[in-house]
DNA sequence: AAAATAGATTAGAATCATTCTAATGTATTG
DNA sequence: CAATACATTAGAATGATTCTAATCTATTTT
């Protein structure tokens, strides 16, 4: 082991320590090309069937949590009882196919809304996510 | 007891027997002016305080599940681990305040989307929905 | 119209997702 | 190189949801 530097490098710099357990989440989540899209249980699987030294659930909630509070991960806000995550942490909106429990992302630059009414007194617009739910043809 | 006509009219026409802790949900539910935004504990602490006979959870989770296969509720695409259940079967879309965990519809010919990539191949869209989170000004 | 059968409904118990907290690990200070 | 303080881990507890055996209701049979 020894290219882990970014992913060490990056937490010190947000103040979380590099142990072994997060280095290990961090190579899952993030040394891959494609955007990740992930349930907890997902990634607890990984772990499994990869062999790799067992990690608890609740450490992975810990992690994940951390992550997205440091904004390397971003929460979906999807219906269902799994809380999706997603690394691809820019403004974007999502397809959806709920049979599948797919998640395909569809770029910021490629949405446009040219009218909403105006927000409720007091309140300002915090974001906006759009969610396309797909389903097979026919 | 007997304004439960339309109640018990809708639930035989959809096939669903118009028993007592239905109609105690349907009279919760849908005898209000405004649409009604709710979690299942939510419903479930309505009947706790209202001193009603004691419905069990799982009945709720039926009856509710029951109800918006039916069309009579819509499940709402939140993160978060409570699901939001809307008697606003219309497409329309939300204000949501998450630190509140207050909805707000908004109606449909309130917002248009003028441009949306295309659908991935052999999928066609079957809704769309609009999350607009806000937060206190300032 | 009572008994038998089939199917729908209810709700306690089981399961699964998430959070809590006591135990452990790591850095910092004297 | 202890001692202290704080961060991290993970088993246990909690809370949300689902499962399924028991109960209820409608329908059929006699």
């Amino acid at each position: 082991m020894g290219q882990y530097k970014f992913h060490i490098e990056r937490l010190r710099s947000s103040g979380l320590r590099p142990t072994k357990q997060r280095l290990a989440i961090c190579k899952v989540l993030f040394d891959r090309k494609e955007t990740f899209h992930f349930t907890i249980d997902k990634l607890k699987k990984t772990f499994e069937k990869g062999t790799k030294k067992k990690i608890s659930v609740a450490t992975l909630y810990n992690t994940v949590h951390a992550f997205k509070e440091k904004g390397y991960l971003k929460e979906i806000s999807l219906k269902g009882n799994q809380t999706f995550f997603d690394t691809n942490t820019k403004n974007h909106h999502h397809f959806y196919d709920e049979h599948m429990s797919q998640l395909v992302d569809i770029d910021d630059k490629n949405v446009s809304i040219n009218y909403l009414p105006k927000t409720p007194s007091g309140k300002k617009i915090k974001s906006i996510e759009v969610l396309v739910k797909i389903e097979d043809n026919n």
